[in-house]
RNA sequence: CGGGGCGUAGCUCAGCUUGGUAGAGCGCCUGGUUUGGGACCAGGAGGCCGCAGGUUCGAAUCCUGUCGCCCCGACCA
């Protein structure tokens, strides 16, 4: 165990200790040497985690848990926030802020949450420092105690349903549509950048209605906008679903989620939306009077997404020179990586630069010139794809005798065989200038498209239609897993005690119109062998 | 919370076993030569060796305590 635990450390050691004895021996050496990221065959996370450190997406903070979340990293946020702001206003939301602290008897209303949310709550209790008696900085000061400690909110159904409670007495007030911006706190044991970590940003949506029907068409509303914007804006596709009664958020009635297919075969939660019933209305006792004149409780919906997106992101497209950006969610599109030798031809190149910037700025593209002097070419292209910038237009004296320009994309989709310089000859293009700045918005819609066709392709590889145990524990122990969509019917102990077994997990019950060939109808339990009506979606996850 | 590991330059780490002038690579700064896939030369800046005690003529190194971080596990809307 404690051999097993060390392992990884001292590998790191050694390789790093390598690494620098080749450094030493070849000096300005190859490609090899450079390395700044690892391949994902060799160590997906390490991978995951030199990816968001070369594109400079975050770092870990001086806060445990906590990350800091760098320019380019929050850029893709902004971008997020403004495609899904903009649907949650299309479908008739609006955006309102509450308080980032819970009186702690708010959270205990409701039996379910609490137990849910209890074990990683951050808690304030007091609100005052004091100089300590020694002169060696502050202290708690004991005077201070607050009468009922109030915890930082993990979600915030508790403080908006009291909120709703003053709002609504008639059918007339509802429903409520509200969303709101925000950050929240879940006091994690482990975490990882973007995927869990102890603070995070998001959006939380919270809806009031006036019947069930109303509230469950929300729920599937809200669950269809998130698959719009994963799928069509960051390229991921994802499968809709619902949960089981054991992965349920604490206090819904049915929770749906949307869940996308990472590049090491495991399942990633990308969004959920939850059917709270009149749970929340129960426990903030707020009624209104119905059509009939009758008092009813509120029905309740909830949906978020958070930065965990980014992580998505970054896990689905990427490759081993770095991040990978949708051209849909990038804030700058293409780089313009000026050569020259002389003087003379910096000077030239750099005017044709400008002039190229300023037609594809008024095209409404983001555009990067990089006249970092002191670099090579080489090194400007490895930066910039490493940071997932869509698109470089090299332009150098062969291009301003030419008229041409250097158009080159970040990524084409692979072809099984191909070494590193046949595809990277495929993904550069000379073309005459204009032609190039026509087909440049082309150039990324055709990107964004391969980008989903290359994550759909992958996920059907690393599906499977499952029908027997024997099938199921080798394609997770052998084959390297993926989705297994078996039929289930067992009882969330019995999922435990499956999940515990094969550390894999029901990700979700897929909604229709989703299921593979083969994979409908109805068929025995894998497990257990009760009939089952459809086939859920069993994979690990993160 | 249990088990393991690590704190030395901005980053990755060596030095510690056997106490004696603080090191390497990358990065950074200056100057020059370079520039179509990770340039080179020369010069330079940068350190309370996590923190607090102790042993010693002398501590990055030995001892004690403490704080922090990482990994494995448990936990995880």
């Amino acid at each position: 165990m404690s051999d097993q635990a060390a392992e990884p450390q001292k590998k790191q050691k050694q390789q790093n200790q390598q690494n620098q004895q080749k450094g030493q021996q070849q000096k300005g050496g190859g490609k090899q040497d450079e390395r700044r990221i690892t391949p994902r065959a060799e160590d997906y996370s390490r991978w995951y985690l030199d990816v968001v450190r070369e594109a400079q997406l975050a770092d870990h903070s001086a806060v445990r848990g906590c990350m800091v979340i760098r320019p380019n990293g929050y850029a893709i946020w902004e971008k997020m926030q403004r495609e899904l702001d903009a649907r949650f206003k299309a479908t008739g939301h609006v955006n309102a802020y509450f308080p980032l602290f819970i009186p702690v008897s708010f959270l205990s209303k409701e039996a379910q949450h609490v137990e849910g949310f209890a074990k990683e709550c951050a808690v304030v209790t007091h609100h005052r420092l004091r100089a300590k008696s020694d002169g060696s900085g502050v202290e708690v000061d004991p005077e201070s105690k607050l009468e009922e400690p109030l915890i930082v909110r993990p979600t915030s159904e508790t403080i908006i349903w009291s909120a709703y409670k003053e709002w609504i007495q008639s059918y007339r007030d509802l429903p409520i549509l509200i969303n709101q911006w925000a950050n929240v706190v879940r006091w994690e044991m482990r975490t990882r950048l973007f995927l869990r970590t102890a603070e995070f940003l998001w959006q939380e949506g919270h809806t009031a209605h006036e019947t069930e029907k109303e509230a469950l068409e929300e729920t599937h509303l809200m669950l269809e906008v998130y698959r719009d914007f994963a799928e069509n804006v960051m390229a991921v596709p994802v499968i809709r679903g619902a949960k089981t009664p054991g992965e349920r958020f604490a206090g819904a009635l049915e929770s749906l989620s949307i869940e996308a297919m990472m590049q090491d075969g495991r399942a990633l939660q990308a969004g959920t939306s939850h059917y709270l019933g009149q749970n929340f209305a129960r426990a903030f006792d707020v009624t209104f009077q119905n059509r009939e004149g009758k008092r009813e409780l509120v029905y309740a919906t909830s949906w978020g997404v958070s930065t965990r997106l980014i992580g998505a992101l970054i896990m689905t497209h990427s490759d081993d020179t770095g991040l990978i950006i949708p051209p849909k969610l990038a804030t700058t599109h293409v780089v313009i990586v000026p050569i020259y030798k002389t003087d003379e031809e910096k000077a030239r190149v750099y005017t044709e630069a400008d002039a190229v910037e300023a037609e594809l700025k008024a095209q409404g593209l983001g555009v990067v010139i990089d006249k970092r002097e002191g670099l090579a070419p080489g090194a400007k292209y490895y930066d910039w794809e490493s940071k997932g910038v869509p698109l470089r237009i090299e332009i150098g004296p062969k291009d301003l005798e030419n008229g041409s320009l250097c158009v080159a994309r970040r990524f084409v989709i692979e072809i099984p065989g191909e070494d590193e310089k046949a595809q990277r000859s495929r993904k550069k293009a000379f073309l005459p200038r204009a032609e190039a700045l026509a087909k440049i918005k082309t150039i990324l819609d055709e990107m964004q498209k391969d980008l989903f066709q290359r994550a759909l392709n992958f996920r059907a590889k690393k599906t499977r239609v499952i029908n027997t145990l024997e099938e199921y524990e080798k394609f997770f122990k052998e084959e390297g897993g993926g989705f297994a969509w078996v039929h289930w019917a067992g009882t969330p102990e019995e999922e435990e005690v499956i999940a515990k077994k094969y550390q894999t997990s029901i990700r979700n019950a897929p909604l229709d119109g989703q299921f593979p060939e083969g994979g409908e109808g109805a068929g025995p339990c894998l497990f257990t062998g009760r009939p089952s009506a459809r086939r859920v979606v069993m994979a690990e996850s993160y």
